[in-house]
DNA sequence: TCTTAAGTTTAGCCTTGGCTAAATAAATTT
DNA sequence: AAATTTATTTAGCCAAGGCTAAACTTAAGA
């Protein structure tokens, strides 16, 4: 058998990896969104979420449910959606990873409004190691 | 009507942008491919193109008809695939910004393979003011 | 309280991008 | 030339993540 996608070549490695890295931003961006909500309004209704993250209210509800699914969120029908421990760290750790990759950009001259946005799409794909080294690098700036 | 996902709002735009980017994502690295196995061996067949992505052949398939009904790649059936002048330029566009990424990811300390892997996923997040931006830096320190 | 307005969920559809299994075509070997 | 191997495509499945329209709950106002 030459072919077998779970034992990916050498060269199709990389490929792989920014899928999987694909299959988790959602879900990411999601939780910061609840996290954010939560942090500012005190809940994070459906509404609120979906108006955020730029869809429509049965999106989210989908998105919702799978954060349930998978442990990251809690709520009851008709009721605001909360965070579990899981999905609180989850939140945290990308809050942080968001913030160095923006900073990241800024130091090397990109301008904050274009670095706020295409870091959005960027940080799902910054490994721990990429992270360790701009965390490295701008703790060297000053 | 305050919800309208045509028109969204200030916060979600970045979100939108995001997954904008990503829809390409996957036909840029497609083209990419195909114009690095035809500058290698002469021609892209569907088996080398799934192998090298890490999927599987009608995977490749589906992707490759897709390149076709979007203008960026032409083949007969059963015979090699062949990009466009369109495809030409965006796998030379991709290519340029990929190489960019990594260098840049190289110069802010990151290792070289994990600057590789990474930037499989980053590049397509990467807007013409950040590539502008990385390039400049790039230039500063030549 | 009862009606209306607002918010949430459910139902059902679409596309993308994965997959396996089966059919078909091309190339190679005997 | 025929048979076998190899390569490609087709068929059909699945999940994710979009959408709209309709049903259902909750909250608010008359």
């Amino acid at each position: 058998m030459p072919e077998n996608p779970s034992r990916p070549s050498k060269q199709s490695l990389r490929f792989v990896r920014a899928r999987e890295a694909q299959a988790c931003a959602v879900m990411e961006d999601y939780v910061e969104m609840i996290g954010d909500l939560i942090a500012e309004l005190g809940e994070a209704r459906t509404a609120d979420i979906a108006e955020r993250m730029g869809v429509a209210h049965p999106t989210a509800t989908k998105a919702i449910a799978r954060l349930k699914r998978e442990g990251l969120a809690v709520s009851r029908p008709y009721r605001g959606v909360f965070l579990t421990e899981e999905g609180e760290a989850m939140a945290h750790r990308v809050r942080a990873r968001h913030r160095s990759v923006v900073e990241l950009l800024v130091a090397v001259g990109v301008p904050r409004e274009t670095a706020e946005i295409d870091a959005e799409g960027i940080e799902h794909h910054v490994s721990q190691q990429t992270l360790a080294a701009f965390d490295k690098y701008l703790a060297g700036k000053e």
